[in-house]
RNA sequence: GACCCCAUCGUCUAGAGGCCUAGGACAUCAGCCUUUCACGCUGAAGACACGGGUUCGACUCCCGUUGGGGUCGCCA
């Protein structure tokens, strides 16, 4: 049997982490079996869909490196095979029309609350005669649910779960509009798309039970289950908006890479012994529902930037820096010519292990093709006093005589320089950096000196020495 | 409230009855490295919710309690 596994939202906001973990999961355990993994837009709720949500989710999910097979399923379009499927049952005598009132419901709702039972329909319409249906009023149509047993689901991470079938209801199928509800949306859609695996968060299982008798009504054979626990927000509840449940683009925003997203959103809930860093093949390779733990996980941002700190120190330095040109380029106003991309490709090296995102990579960056004279801090400014400055004036000279501009013979220039002057290393080397970089913190000075080329860095040092004159 | 699910360091987790003196990762703290800041390295502190069973032996199995979460729509 193929696996065939799908992720489907309801567009009607952006991908956040929560349905990112469970498209992960989905596409995972699709790759690892080699089946498919599909896509289905859950837009029954004409009201609440919207087309930007369907484009902010495949942007995510294409963001993420989640590719999906076949077309995407807009679930509105499937609607006659919905309909088709409830009045199936209606003359198979599995379901019944409802003439219940909007009030009534509430009312019946009030009086369950109030005696302690479970907020569930009565059934009034069940195996009323049709003929007492009021004129003018449409109907809804409702599942006849079994109201003896129990209904048994055989759940790949929460294993066997039974609920007594008098604690559930007869649910509506389709609206008094006609439209199919997602309880019977979903069940015919995942029949008629092959799905055999369902893989959902927690807040599904209780619907589990009343798509599993669905299934069993309609004669088709409901696909295994999976509901992973849902991830929380750091109060412990359901992640939402409050949270600031925020959508995977703005976890890129934030300058965190898609792999390490993955892989941050991978740990969470799944494990593979005590690996923390699971690139994807590997992932594809490991992934399997049995590891899926059960309980309801938090999502740490700080673990999160300590993965992308690895993720960024993986990357080759000519893709970081084609990340990280956006941001420059609207730092200094104007498109990187080649020699600064040049510049900044033999610079990431010493950059990306001091930054665990693209941002502060950017701005860690940005001294290096900024135009001079570069702007100085107040704190490196402070590097500048007059034995410094004058200290540098002779520095000028030594550079000048060096007869070559490399890391280590500059390193050796500068430590030969400031042994003669009977000063510490550190003396010579902050106010060099004050100059060269404008800040007190960088890569290594020597490394930034090779990488600015000769003419950058006494220029650069001319103009700070120019500038108090 | 009813039903369903869950429960190991602050957080994510390892743990399938003796391997546990409960391991790893992030965060925290201390030290080393060092021209700065990082990276890296070393070390410290830090958890089996509680109570009963079962067993020669429970973090592991069972029951209960407590706590947390989810669901109870003509939303999905």
């Amino acid at each position: 049997m193929t696996v065939v596994t799908r992720f489907a939202p309801s567009p009607t906001g952006f991908l956040h982490i929560g349905g990112a973990r469970t498209a992960l999961f989905n596409w995972l355990y699709a790759r690892h079996h080699g089946g498919r993994f599909l896509l289905r837009i859950e837009d029954t709720d004409r009201r609440r869909s919207t087309d930007e949500a369907v484009a902010a989710i495949f942007d995510g999910l294409s963001w993420l490196g989640l590719d999906w097979d076949d077309e995407p399923v807009r679930q509105f379009s499937r609607l006659p095979s919905h309909v088709e499927a409830a009045h199936r049952l209606l003359d198979e005598g599995k379901a019944y029309r409802c003439y219940a009132t909007p009030e009534e419901l509430a009312d019946m709702r009030e009086r369950a609350k109030a005696e302690g039972r479970r907020m569930l329909y009565d059934g009034r319409w069940r195996d009323r005669d049709p003929g007492d249906a009021p004129s003018g009023v449409d109907p809804v149509i409702r599942f006849k649910a079994p109201r003896e047993g129990e209904t048994v689901v055989e759940d790949a991470v929460q294993g066997t779960v039974r609920v007594a079938n008098g604690q559930l209801d007869d649910m509506v199928l389709l609206r008094s509009d006609g439209t199919p509800t997602y309880m019977l949306a979903v069940v015919v859609d995942d029949h008629d798309m092959g799905i055999t695996h369902a893989i959902r968060g927690d807040d599904h299982l209780n619907n589990a039970f009343r798509q599993t008798q669905l299934f069993r009504a309609l004669g088709w054979e409901a696909p295994a289950y999976a509901h992973i626990p849902l991830i929380h927000g750091a109060d412990g509840a359901k992640l939402s908006k409050r949270h600031g449940a925020l959508g995977v683009e703005a976890y890129r925003d934030m300058g965190i890479l898609p792999d390490a997203l993955a892989n941050g959103l991978l740990r969470l809930g799944w494990s593979h012994g005590d690996d923390e860093i699971i690139a994807r093949d590997q992932a594809i390779e490991w992934f399997d529902l049995d590891r899926v733990g059960r309980g309801a996980a938090r999502f740490d941002l700080d673990k999160l930037m300590s993965l992308n700190a690895h993720y960024i120190q993986q990357t080759k330095p000519h893709a970081l820096v084609e990340s990280i040109r956006p941001h420059l380029e609207r730092a200094i106003g104007k498109a990187l010519g080649s020699d600064n991309t040049d510049r900044l490709i033999r610079a990431m090296p010493g950059l990306a292990p001091r930054a665990n995102n693209l941002v502060s990579l950017a701005e860690s960056a940005a001294f290096y093709v900024a135009e001079r004279p570069i702007a100085v801090d107040a704190k490196a400014a402070r590097q500048l006093g007059e034995d410094s400055r004058s200290a540098l004036s002779e520095l000028l000279d030594v550079f000048d005589a060096l007869d070559s501009w490399e890391e280590d013979k500059i390193e050796m220039a500068v430590r030969g320089f400031a042994q003669a002057q009977g000063a510490k290393l550190g003396a010579v080397a902050q106010p060099l950096r004050a100059c060269l970089v404008g800040k007190t913190v960088s890569p290594g000075i020597f490394e930034v000196a090779a990488v600015l080329g000769r003419e950058e860095t006494l220029d650069r040092i001319r103009d700070a020495l120019g500038s108090d004159e």
